[in-house]
DNA sequence: TGTACATCAGTGAACGCGCGTTCACTGATGTAC
DNA sequence: TGTACATCAGTGAACGCGCGTTCACTGATGTAC
């Protein structure tokens, strides 16, 4: 079957787009190539004329996610300010859905053991995510914005893996306290 | 061969060692029966006459790693306070050390995906962890107990995911201070 | 004290399975004549 | 306008490999007689 001009490329974002939702559900060493050409609707055998490896998906489908996740960020911070950011954040919501959620929050910790290509393209996305928050801290503070993303994703990573519902819950409460307590104190610090 | 009293029980003990610190260096999943074993000089055959299945090591493994690094902690609380629990956990050396290091750290966002039985031994260490550094707030408060853990361990594994040197000492920075800044302002909560 | 046997921690071959990757092939459609 | 052919996105069988798990076996030593 021949295809319409333009249709590969749709195919490949496509495929980049599921990669990103099941690498962030289910982690990225879990999910294997013929899966997620299932998922996608397609063949394993195909993958190959898309991507040179499994590895150049998961640094498109990193980026992929994390570039839609700052846009999220950054609509809630455009109409409520950082503190909108860190409620919309700290959402019950976003703990139950990880597939659509934060990659930080989702990935960070596999990251940190994949080959240098795929962290270089981590750390440029959260060298924009830093100054995302940022802008809504007195003088771009990058120290401020940096531990109220630490904070957040480290309190979502927690509240996913405790087997308690109420723990999970109060964990949110704390996180999005402590980040609105770091934004405040980051933008005034207190004179003791 | 047969062996003397005890050794069975040490044998187990040594492979629960050896695991929890290949799971934090390489990952639950990354970590094979048959490497994990050899790790601890033995062949793989054995493992079923120690463990029920691998999942029954990873509870083991985990609960290990995290009483050992909950005692750390107690040890560096005990001798200089919070701020040296602080101080301790966000060292150079924490980072590049990942498996003598927090289990939270390195394990959390893979043990979300695995089965409740597993979450749920998480959750009694992770209480405990917050119980011991509550006793150095007033009132024993939980709730800045748990964001102190998690920005300390949210900026650690971004510490260690970017592939940058100086904006990983930056992140371990960002996380002392912002951890120091939460300890004070939890002890006494600026009055605006 | 000396011999026969029971014990059992550890060995290593084997199982079915899914992994990442390769490759010869298919077949619908655009292009050339 | 009608036919022959080139294109190329997608297919599916096959590769070597390591996974978690099972199991018949080994062999050094404690125990029984």
């Amino acid at each position: 079957m021949r295809y319409a001009k333009g249709h590969k490329d749709a195919t490949r974002k496509h495929i980049v787009r599921i990669a990103s939702e099941q690498f962030r559900r289910d982690g990225i060493e879990a999910v294997g190539v013929a899966g997620l050409m299932a998922g996608a609707g397609l063949t394993h055998g195909g993958f190959y004329s898309h991507f040179s490896s499994k590895e150049e998906l998961v640094r498109a489908a990193n980026a992929d996610a994390l570039r839609k996740s700052r846009a999220d960020l950054a609509e809630a911070g455009a109409r409520e300010g950082l503190a909108g950011v860190i409620r919309a954040y700290m959402k019950p919501l976003h703990r139950d859905r990880p597939e659509r959620g934060c990659a930080f929050a989702a990935l960070t910790s596999e990251i940190a053991r994949r080959p240098k290509s795929t962290r270089s393209a981590l750390t440029e996305e959260f060298e924009a995510h830093v100054a995302l928050i940022a802008e809504h801290l007195p003088r771009g503070d990058r120290q401020g914005a940096i531990a109220i993303l630490a904070v957040m994703m480290g309190a979502l990573q927690l509240a996913r893996a405790v087997a308690d519902k109420a723990l999970s819950d109060q964990i949110l409460a704390s996180g999005e306290k402590a980040a609105l307590t770091l934004a405040r104190e980051f933008s005034a610090p207190a004179a003791r």
